[in-house]
DNA sequence: CATTGTGAAGCGTTTCACAGCC
DNA sequence: GGCTGTGAAACGCTTCACAATG
């Protein structure tokens, strides 16, 4: 139970996919936590967030170990430490650029200040929704963006602009200190080494699925030629390894 | 510019990694198709798509061999490739469970039938909800779930509900009849084989991102101990190979 | 002769299988 | 005995490098 290892500096490098799966364990941990589970398996944890128990494993031993053999993970040091090594032991405020639709939802969306990321100010280009209120934030203008960023030391921002803005959008929020960046418009956005680009896309998440439901027709309408017998629709192909998980409905 | 092979049914399977990035080619292609650009290389595409010009050749070598040598691809040709190898010769309207905060968003946004979703229904399972209009659309009770995935032909469905009542979203629209589901919510659904989740957290970008920023904030620390030369900042760690793209800004 | 299409090498991730340990 | 931690095998994706070719 005791920390093994040099706290915060100098700390070992956690590969991509396992630093993107940290953050599910750590909803069903706290959840678990929440719910009185003091000790949790590997295989318990795998279950619950739909991937292989050797995964886990693996992905915790990242962090160090901090398992116990034959027992298990407690529940609540794991929690701790995934928080610590993701950086959540402290608030990252965030910059939401372009209060339309979408920024105003991102502002409104309660979901962000809960999990550790306060909207610290959202701005827009169009001096119409300057001073209207959105999720409790009132919209400034984006000439006040280095302001904010700097008054509340924020490093992360959002973009939330129309596709032909967002380059701007991004380049503005370089421009203020910002480091990291979340982008929900349609296009691939440009930044300098050293900031951390994500992208969101919506429709392209709409357009993979479309693959696989084009996918399933093909593949149904070939069996309908075949004219199997009947039964259980057996369908192959596998849902896709990543993000999708397959698992027997409750 | 004649089409090479077996049309429509039949086709070979093309690895998740590049049915993800189809989209991204599929956008940029547009855009220069518009623009009255006729005619790319892998490299060029590669460029404006922020990723290495042999992956732009291998994803699009799974399309068939549409290209022409010490030319380059066709930009209207591949459009249409594209849009047929993800389905997108039609469009695939989408049915929204919940109609709160993230909902509503979703539904007003227009993106979605712009590129070939378009809302056919939201639901929600609140009575104070139904019969508020948002986005265009009435919102109906879920109960009548069922009517609407049959009555519009939907195989989409869209998770828009808090965490809690998400696997009931997710089950009640299995039964309707839906075999794609993109879940919003911060919760795994459990679905039965053959029918394909994808998952879009918003909080789950954020703590990657703060991954990175603490992970920054670290090696700052390290290098101010080692007091190292002034001049432009150096930034090791590569950002992230898959979502992220480092470049120079304009 | 510029650019595609693709074997083959390289690399990161997943999974297996079992030794190590409580 | 049960479960973790981890080498090693397997796998899929990326990148290289170059032969094929319009």
């Amino acid at each position: 139970m005791a920390p093994h290892r040099t706290p915060h500096v100098t700390r070992r490098r956690i590969p991509e996919a396992t630093v993107a799966r940290l953050p599910v364990y750590l909803q069903i941990l706290s959840e678990q936590a929440e719910a009185g589970v003091a000790s949790i398996s590997s295989e318990g944890l795998a279950e619950l967030a739909g991937v292989n128990a050797a995964k886990v494993r693996k992905d915790l031993s990242y962090l160090g170990s901090y398992g116990t053999r034959g027992v298990g993970y407690e529940v609540d040091y794991l929690v701790y430490q995934i928080r610590r090594e993701l950086g959540l032991d402290h608030d990252w405020p965030v910059v939401i650029v372009g209060a339309g639709n979408l920024g105003q939802a991102l502002a409104g969306y309660g979901g962000f200040g809960e999990r550790g990321f306060p909207v610290g100010g959202i701005v827009d280009i169009d001096v119409a929704k300057v001073d209207t209120v959105v999720g409790g934030v009132r919209v400034r203008h984006i000439d006040e963006l280095d302001a904010i960023v700097r008054s509340k030391d924020i490093s992360i921002g959002i973009v939330a602009t129309p596709p032909s803005t967002a380059q701007d959008a991004a380049d503005r929020l370089v421009r203020s200190g910002v480091s990291s960046i979340l982008n929900f418009a349609p296009v691939v956005l440009s930044a300098p080494a050293g900031v951390t680009v994500r992208k969101v896309d919506l429709a392209v998440e709409l357009q993979i699925l479309s693959y696989h439901e084009q996918r399933r027709g093909d593949q149904r309408r070939t069996e309908q030629l075949r004219a199997a017998s009947g039964g259980v629709t057996p369908i192959a192909g596998n849902p896709s390894p990543a993000e999708s998980r397959r698992d027997a409905t409750a």
